[in-house]
DNA sequence: ATGCTACGATACGGTATCGTAGCATAAATG
DNA sequence: CATTTATGCTACGATACCGTATCGTAGCAT
């Protein structure tokens, strides 16, 4: 019956049928509209740029019940990181240069278009001086190294790869050239390009 | 017969004799005393982090004095990042892989033992809303990404790689996993990895 | 002696920010 | 209806920060 806004970011699993709400509706809504206004504004001004009160005007949201939810600013933000950026999907096409070709085009095309991405760099300057920021960006970061290494391990069981196969070298042998475009040479990520590193990677 | 302080970064080339200084040799003994201090504070704690009132009270330098010499704080810490960083030294050992394997090393040894990498998120950050701060970070990053470039065409001017090699696509092929290790997985940066790197990328 | 240049010390105006207190209000729950 | 719960609103206190203004001084050259 609960109208669900537009994300379910917030929400503890929960077993299905007898509810037995232990936070109100109402607690959800805020929470979410918090959350999307605080990833919006990360967006634009990047982690230290944004301010709790900026946060309030621009959700509706009263200051008062934002602390009422998040202890203090760097937990609310942490909070929002952890829910930014979009999950790859890990293809299947059944040989490996088919499913790297996949996931490679579909990384990049995040990497070049998701909102998101220009707020990273910011993230992890963050975590460079805070322990627990750090470790948020851990997992998100395994979220997208994961599915690489997928590919890899089953290209290695169908024996395309050698069994002595340094997996997180060759992870590192293609993601990282990407990543190196996107923030450090700032060249652009074209599909050309990408086809080279696989080339490159795979020989 | 004026005494040089240690750094002369920010004089301007001057012609070797006559002199006529003009700028002060207080000036320059300032400006170096404010610039390291800003460089530690960077360090410490980031871009956004770095106050020109801290600056003051580190370095001794009087906040007035400061402001007599850089406009206001953005122009202060570009200036600042601007002269962080140690060059790399471009080998000619006479093969392409000896070549690639000392420039890595010397590379991947910067990354993982320099103070001033923990900084570069920030200034990344800082660049993605900061057009100035853009572009000094964008020839701060030629600068590093010469060498192997250099390396790389005299290879190619050897014979050692295909005359249609992509050496844009080839450097960020053989850095982009370094700094991938750096600063997105945070795994070590080891020697083998680095040579593994090499192995892939040079087949 | 007289300038000139650069600097230091202090204080200030104005703004932004964090996090909290007090009180009123709307809505769900019994 | 009464109560509990979550929220809104306004106003603070405290701090930090930027950039400037004012006044006084030290060193050096003429």
């Amino acid at each position: 019956m609960r109208k669900k806004t537009s994300s379910e970011q917030t929400a503890a699993p929960v077993e299905a049928g007898q509810a037995a709400p232990v936070t109100d509706d109402r607690v959800r809504r805020s929470k979410a509209a918090v959350l999307a206004v605080t990833a919006d504004l990360l967006f634009e001004r990047g982690y230290s740029g944004v301010s709790v009160d900026e946060i309030a005007r621009r959700s509706g949201v009263a200051k008062t019940t934002i602390y009422r939810h998040w202890p203090n600013r760097a937990d609310l933000l942490r909070d929002a990181c952890a829910h930014v950026g979009t999950p790859l999907t890990t293809p299947d096409l059944g040989s490996l240069r088919g499913d790297l070709t996949a996931l490679m085009a579909d990384f990049s095309q995040m990497l070049t278009t998701a909102r998101w991405t220009s707020v990273l760099p910011s993230i992890i300057d963050a975590g460079e001086r805070d322990a627990e920021m750090a470790e948020m960006y851990r997992r998100l970061q395994q979220g997208y190294s994961a599915p690489f290494e997928t590919v890899i391990r089953r290209g290695m069981a169908r024996g395309e790869l050698p069994a002595e196969t340094d997996v997180p070298a060759l992870v590192a042998a293609l993601t990282g050239p990407l990543f190196y475009r996107r923030w450090f040479s700032r060249e652009p990520l074209t599909e050309g390009f990408v086809r080279e590193i696989i080339r490159i990677a795979l020989g």
